[in-house]
DNA sequence: GTCTATAGAAGGATAGAC
DNA sequence: GTCTATCCTTCTATAGAC
């Protein structure tokens, strides 16, 4: 069951081709000839080595989106206050998104398109199970901000939206940002610093209007 | 130049079901046969009125972001407060995607697939002259607040962030939730007063911990 | 203005030689 | 394992009758 070397030179290469083409143009936009093109080979390759368009996509979305999930976890892990976790998750995952910055429009194109996908790529990443951890790990620090069960949902989506957004969205506010002077880059170096003092100053907020909705 | 009455109407249907359709589907995965069937018509009918699937889907998209943009400006008019205003736009602009929860995702996928078509969009929308209006009206609290010239584009686009994301990632979130129990609409309907009550908190942040970077 | 019928092109997939 | 050639379906778009 020894794959060779050759193959899997060239269904590697496929793949790297397949997944470039698959986050510029989606699913429906993406060619087949525009594949076996970049990748330097032909169209009947790509169906020797996957089949299928959906098989080759299912196989590069599978990937992306498990490489993006788990980069959370560890986050979780560190042996870090939990604001020094809010801090350390705004530097390090903008960084990736900096990186790949067509990562998320690709994925929420897709769920979009195929709601479906989604169970198989959830299991594991659960918002309670992540709640029961950190409530364990940071309980005296989630009482002074008053973190509750019933409001965590909103603030770790409120993390990852602050996070995310400007690169789902990075078409628009590339343009908007430049028209006050300001680079996307420059912008994104800022906001890691930004976001994590944001959310952090919200929890810390003296007069303690942090919502507690019951 | 009066276009008659039945005309129009026929124009009309048509351009509902290709708005409806375009946003399920985007501009690649939508098919002209399924606009057709839904506006109760036969394709040839859809390029007597519109001539292109891409002028159908331009006519469309302009249509739906000009009315996506268009909502923004009112709120800075009216004669609240910064803090109120706040308030205001998170309860409204939320409510306007509540019950239209795939415009988020369409206008991001289609700049994403042709950022060319923003520079339209954006005309009117920079975020220089919001900063200059708002900066007369609130410099009071602006400068209570902390608020600059330099993090104004971090704290404007957070807003955005907070109250737009959730729906463009609306089939993660909602799966997600739905494992704490809470369903999307009910975190939607928390999310008007979390999201202003969380950006206000951090401006009002006693300790100023409001991140100022020059 | 609206329909049927069809042209014409493009794209996914396969057959078969090497 | 890789290529060329081609099939077949799908889709946009148009021609032409009514």
């Amino acid at each position: 069951m020894q794959i060779p070397e050759k193959d899997k030179h060239t269904e590697g290469i496929i793949f790297e081709a397949a997944t470039r083409v698959f986050i510029e143009k989606g699913m429906d936009g993406a060619r087949m000839q525009e594949i076996a093109d970049r990748a330097g080979i032909n169209k009947a390759l790509l169906h020797y080595y996957f089949r299928s368009k959906e098989r080759l996509f299912s196989a590069v979305f599978e990937k992306i989106a498990g490489q993006m999930f788990s980069k959370f976890a560890p986050v979780m892990d560190e042996n870090l206050s939990f604001e020094e976790k809010i801090r350390f998750f705004f530097r390090e995952h903008m960084e990736i998104l900096k990186n790949n910055p067509g990562l998320p429009g690709f994925i929420l194109n897709e769920i979009n398109r195929n709601p479906d996908r989604m169970a198989n790529l959830i299991k594991g990443y659960d918002v309670k199970s992540i709640w029961l951890h950190l409530q364990k790990l940071h309980g005296a620090e989630f009482e002074k901000y008053g973190i509750t069960k019933e409001n965590f949902p909103q603030l770790i989506t409120s993390v990852v939206s602050l996070s995310v957004f400007p690169f789902a969205a990075k078409a628009i506010f590339s343009v908007i940002l430049e028209n006050m002077g300001c680079h996307f880059d420059d912008y994104i170096e800022q906001r890691k610093t930004f976001a994590a003092g944001f959310v952090i100053s919200a929890l810390q907020s003296g007069n303690h209007d942090m919502p507690r909705y019951s």
